[in-house]
DNA sequence: CCTTAGTCCTGCATGC
DNA sequence: TGCATGCAGGACTAAG
């Protein structure tokens, strides 16, 4: 699943689309578009993209009417230059560039979200702080008096931006704590350390193109290769690559949640 | 304030 | 082989 690694590096290739023009915009399912379909079509149509950024795992292209298009890829989304015969079955909306080609928005699953603010909205208000500096991190988590597992804060879009499943269980491996530890009890050590993990697993995921471990491709339909690195999501059953104990999986707020019961202490009740 | 369950979706793994 | 079942999950919403 796409999360602040994968669509960094869908954005850094994206960024070659900078000053093209959407000469127009198909939508095939409405429901991957947030707001009036028509609207959205006939808004896009004309418009000059005059950056492209991420937010969070949010792609905002900023066009020259001072509207701006987000796109979330969720679980299965993903945009492709040149889609393969299974990616056409999928096509949900597509964007046709003047220079660039057609941009389209593949999705199986449909959870993926386009959406255009309109101009001068406030974009993506939500959103906490980006998770890529480590003091950034670590004020952000210092200030933290929740009780909720650490697990659970850190996929909290609204603390951080852009973690997901995968890089909360790896960052918590790195650092050592347990996903179930209670967040107002984390001692201001290891919340550095923690703060410090965070930044390095995600830069190390970005210099691996992220990871693919089934449907996230760029747009030019490469896969990552930070799959080969993973230390626990995935690895239920098998051996800690640091200790050998046995990596377990547990669920935390509905999520599963891979961890080593050695090297990730389960705190003390 | 908090947690849990349901919703959206489809492919794939499992089991008989 | 074929059919039914259940699982995965990011963000949101509703209920307790």
């Amino acid at each position: 699943m796409p999360e602040l690694p994968e669509v960094e590096t869908v954005v850094r290739e994206l960024k070659s689309c900078e000053g093209d023009m959407i000469v127009s915009a198909k939508v095939y399912w409405h429901r991957s578009v947030i707001g009036a379909v028509k609207t959205f079509e006939k808004k896009l149509g004309g418009q000059k993209i005059l950056t492209i950024r991420r937010r969070g795992k949010y792609i905002c292209l900023e066009l020259g009417d001072g509207s701006i298009l987000t796109v979330h890829l969720r679980m299965t989304g993903k945009l492709v230059f040149e889609p393969n015969a299974k990616d056409q079955m999928y096509i949900r909306v597509s964007l046709k560039l003047k220079k660039s080609g057609e941009l389209h928005f593949v999705d199986v699953r449909k959870f993926g979200k386009l959406k255009l603010w309109p101009e001068q909205a406030s974009l993506l208000p939500e959103l906490g702080p980006e998770p890529l500096d480590e003091n950034t991190v670590f004020n952000a988590l210092s200030s933290l008096t929740s009780k909720r597992p650490i697990k659970s804060i850190l996929l909290d879009q609204k603390v951080l931006a852009g973690i997901g499943n995968i890089y909360a269980d790896e960052a918590l491996h790195m650092a050592g704590l347990h996903p179930l530890y209670p967040g107002h009890r984390l001692q201001k050590k290891k919340v550095q350390l923690l703060s410090s993990c965070i930044p390095t697993i995600l830069k190390r995921s970005i210099q691996n193109m992220g990871t693919t471990l089934s449907d996230y491709r760029t747009t030019k339909n490469i896969g990552g290769e930070n799959q080969k690195v993973l230390q626990v999501y995935g690895q239920t059953g098998r051996e800690c690559r640091k200790c050998s104990s046995m990596i377990r999986r547990i669920v935390v707020g509905g999520r599963s949640t891979h961890f080593c019961s050695r090297c990730q202490r389960s705190p003390r009740i």
